[in-house]
DNA sequence: GTATGTGAAGAGGTTCACAGCA
DNA sequence: TGCTGTGAACCTCTTCACATAC
C-alpha cells in the first residue's frame, strides 16, 4: 500500500457501498464478496476492490469481507457514525419533505434546526423541529453545526450560503438551481432536480447519442 | 467537424448550460461569450466550447453566441422544448414536493398524472393532478408518457419501474435508494439524497483527502 | 479452488495552445 | 484585437491480468 490520492469518484461511491453493505447485512449475510456487493449496486467488482484498496486492506483473499467490519470501516473513512448536526434552510415543499425524511438518520445525521423567511411558517413544527426565522441562523454558531441544507429559491441561495458559512458549516447540500460561492474550505454538493430530469430526453433519440457526423 | 462520440459528461452538462443561458438571457444580454457562461456556472470556458463543439458550430469567433440561438440549439440537442409528458409515482413527502415544484416547466415537462398506493391519498388534488391508485398506471399506456419519476419506498421501487416500463416510458428519474433493473432502452437517472449528503463529512477531515500512506 | 489487492494497460475527459474568423 | 473551434497533450479513472493469501 503506497501513498496515493483518492479519486473523487471513489469518494462519491463510498456512501453507496455503505448502502449496499447494509442491504446485504439485513439479508443475514455475515460475510460478503466484492461480486455480491457489485451485483447489488450495479458497479463492477473490480471497481469496488480498487476503491477499497485506496484505504488499505479490507478483506480476506478466498473469503471476502466481514460485513460488520466493512460497515464500520467505511463509516470511519467517510467520517460518519460519530454523528453530525445539520440545519435546513427553506421549509417550502422540498424543505418540508426533507424534514420528514428519515433516511438521513442511518448515516448519523441529525437535523437540529430549520429556518424560513415566511412569517406564516415560523413556529410550526415540521418533522423533528420547529421552524425559526432565518435571522436566527446566526445563533447556531456555537451549537456544533457541521452541515447545512439549502432548499430556498434561487434569489436567496447565496445569502443563505453566506449565513451558513458564517456559523462554521463545513459542507452544504444545495438544492437551489444556481451556483453559489463559498470559501474553499466549505464543500458544496448540489442537486438540481430539473437538470437531472432534463438529460433523460437526450437518450430517447438514439441517433443523437453519436453526435455530429461531418 | 468529424464524427465523434459525445461524452456522457458532456450530456450531463448540457442542461446546465441551458440554465446558464437563461440566467444571462434574463439579464438582457442578447449575445454572450463562453467566458461569461463559464463564470455563471463555475465551469471552465474551454470545457464549454469543447462540449458545444461535439454538436457543431454554435458561435461567431470574435463575437460570441447569440442567446436565442444558443437556447433553441441546446433545447433541440437535448430533445426538450417539444414537451414531454411525465408521470409521478409516490405522493408522499417527496412526491408531493415534486408535484408542487414548477421548475420542470421551463424544460418543457408536464406532469400529467400521479399515483400512490395509500388509499387515504387517492382522489386528493396535489399540484396539477389528482392522485390515482397505482393499479391505474397501466391505463396510461396510450397517453404518450415519455418519462416517469419514482418517489416510492425502496420495497416498491422495482415493481413501479416495471409498471412504468410496461407503459412505454423511455426514461426514469429515481429517488428510491436502491438499484432498479430495466431494459437497456430505458435510461435511468438516480438521485439518492442521503448518499449525496453522506459524502460531505469526508471532506471535513483534510488528512483523509490523501488516502493511505504506507 | 476462491476471492482479494494492485501494477499496468486502456478509455475517457479535461486542459492547453493556437489556427482561423469576425 | 477578441473570441470561437479543435487537434494534441495531459491527466484521471476504469478495466484487466495476475500475484498473493486463505
Amino acid at each position: 500500500m503506497r501513498y496515493r490520492r483518492v479519486p473523487d469518484e471513489t469518494v462519491r461511491r463510498m456512501p453507496l457501498y455503505l448502502r449496499g453493505v447494509r442491504i446485504l447485512s439485513e439479508k443475514g449475510q455475515g460475510s460478503i464478496c466484492s461480486k455480491s456487493l457489485a451485483d447489488c449496486l450495479g458497479i463492477s467488482a473490480w471497481q469496488i476492490r480498487k476503491d477499497f484498496s485506496y484505504f488499505g486492506d479490507f478483506g480476506k483473499p478466498g473469503v471476502g469481507y466481514d460485513v460488520a467490519m466493512l460497515e464500520s470501516r467505511i463509516n470511519k473513512i467517510l467520517n460518519l457514525g460519530c454523528g453530525h448536526n445539520v440545519v435546513l434552510v427553506g421549509a417550502g415543499n422540498l424543505g418540508s419533505a426533507i424534514l420528514s425524511f428519515n433516511g438521513f438518520r442511518q448515516y448519523g445525521f441529525n437535523i437540529i434546526a430549520a429556518f424560513d423567511r415566511d412569517a406564516k411558517k415560523i413556529g410550526k413544527k415540521k418533522g423533528p423541529v420547529v421552524i425559526e426565522d432565518v435571522s436566527r441562523i446566526a445563533r447556531m454558531e456555537k451549537k456544533g453545526v457541521d452541515l447545512g441544507i439549502i432548499a430556498v429559491p434561487v434569489s436567496a441561495a447565496q445569502e443563505i450560503a453566506d449565513a451558513l458559512t458564517a456559523i462554521g458549516v463545513k459542507g452544504i447540500l444545495n438544492f437551489a438551481p444556481v451556483r453559489i460561492s463559498v470559501p474553499k474550505k466549505v464543500k458544496i454538493v448540489s442537486i438540481d432536480i430539473a437538470v437531472e430530469l432534463a438529460r433523460l430526453p437526450y437518450y430517447m433519440v438514439s441517433s443523437q447519442s453519436q453526435g455530429v457526423v461531418e
